[in-house]
DNA sequence: CGACCGTTTGATCCTTTTCAATCGTCGTGG
DNA sequence: CCACGACGATTGAAAAGGATCAAACGGTCG
């Protein structure tokens, strides 16, 4: 038990140590899995990093759109916040994810972002990123890019809201982070959840105690183990599988 | 009984007498309610407008993008495919609003489009976002601004399956057609839905009986008066109201 | 050790879905 | 011109799914 607890948190692996203070579009580019463009210009172009400390707002609901950025390192929850208090949970942005395109539409941040682990941002500021699109071609590539894949995320997010029960949307949460910590190379079965309950019941549109009795339920059906926030998949085939019944049985089908 | 209808009807000629089959980017800018920037490169930048016939199908899931659209005139409907065929609706896109920003991520399209209505589009396509990008600042910041906006309109959707029930969820529905139309010259209180139950219900995540007895719900409560298609708002003060009590009460708060 | 915070679990209530039947409208063909 | 059929919309009754209220549990930190 405690030996899994040990194993199972992620970022100890890759201490900040080596964190430089800024960093080239050529490295940002790998960052975000987009195929760095070989055009060199991508080599002399750098952006400068910063640290954001474990509870810290990085983006403020309301603040100008100064700049974007991009995780370099740790863990972020994004949120909408509506003008009457009300609060939505957007996602929670990891190494290579975007934070602050919201901003651009307006000038102003519609959605915050809360550091849940000491982390560190490619710091984009918004001047930059015109000024960049009208010089380098590469890079304008990548900027819009990188902003189209916020939309992305948004509808894959508004499709498990809508279309998916209580069960299947915790379901696709596990599978989504399991995914990408595998994709950053962490164990895709074992992992710690940075955010709470609540945290997880506002990104799904559910009551901390469904989401907490949803987990009990699919630890007791053997498909995965969860103590407090250590969680292993046990039976990735069957929580997939889960998924798409409840999209098949559930969700309006095309034709 | 409507001088529109009744005119349009018998004119076999394109319904919009003073379509261009072109449009520069100033009118573009003014279209998508951005300020226009005075360069006076703008005016002498043009875009091909195309036609899309009611149920013709502009933007198919899985296709390679190729162009960004924004609606000159007319109604569409957007939709998010699942890889099992579920299907998730987006948004009733109008006109000013755009349609594809999806597909610049990886360079396929994840969401379709669907015109509900004999429409028409502005065609940007995707080479010429860059080069166009790299030409003219101006222009490179009015397309960040159109995709981002695609992302602070998901987000709203978000919150409104997230943290709504279902009767604010179609009152907040009403009211944003109602704003929608009201930008565009039309009536604040008196339209005619162009989707049927089904694609609100596949919208707002609720079964199309649900939206339903809603709308009759609201009709009886006087809020609103519903026959058909045909929407009038008699309370907008109190269905504003029925929205923002509902998240006030079981949306979580922020603090 | 004790207080606090986040989490778990149980019982009950409320909302939304499901299943089923009916109605109304529009378009088609007799 | 009317009858018919198809489709979309409405309405009702029963069932399921989450939410709510309430209580207890388990770690963590002072």
């Amino acid at each position: 038990m405690n030996a899994t607890l040990a194993a199972a948190a992620p970022t100890p692996i890759r201490p900040y140590a080596i964190a430089a203070a800024s960093m080239d579009a050529h490295t940002l580019a790998t960052l975000l899995h987009l195929d760095p463009d070989p055009d060199p210009v991508l080599h002399q172009t750098a952006f400068a990093t910063r640290h954001v400390r474990e509870k810290e707002t990085l983006i403020r609901a309301g603040d100008e759109c100064r700049n974007l950025y991009v995780v370099r390192s740790g863990f972020f929850r994004s949120s909408y916040l509506d003008r009457s208090g009300s609060i939505q949970g957007l996602g929670f942005p990891m190494t290579g994810d975007t934070l602050g395109a919201d901003g651009l539409a307006t000038g102003r941040h519609t959605a915050e972002a809360v550091a849940l682990d000491c982390s560190e941002v490619v710091v984009i500021p918004v001047a930059r990123l015109t000024a960049l699109s009208r010089s380098h071609a590469a890079l304008a590539t990548l900027f819009y890019r990188l902003i189209s894949r916020e939309i992305v995320r948004d509808q894959c997010s508004l499709f498990l809201l809508g279309s998916l029960g209580a069960e299947a949307r915790v379901a696709a949460f596990l599978l989504d982070l399991s995914d990408r910590f595998c994709a950053l190379g962490y164990s895709r079965t074992m992992f710690n959840l940075r955010m709470t309950r609540q945290d997880i019941g506002n990104y799904l549109g559910l009551k901390i105690e469904t989401v907490s009795r949803i987990l009990s339920g699919l630890a007791q059906q053997g498909l995965i183990s969860v103590h407090h926030r250590a969680v292993e998949i046990l039976d990735p085939a069957a929580l997939r599988l889960a998924v798409e019944d409840a999209a098949r049985r559930t969700a309006p089908r095309a034709g």
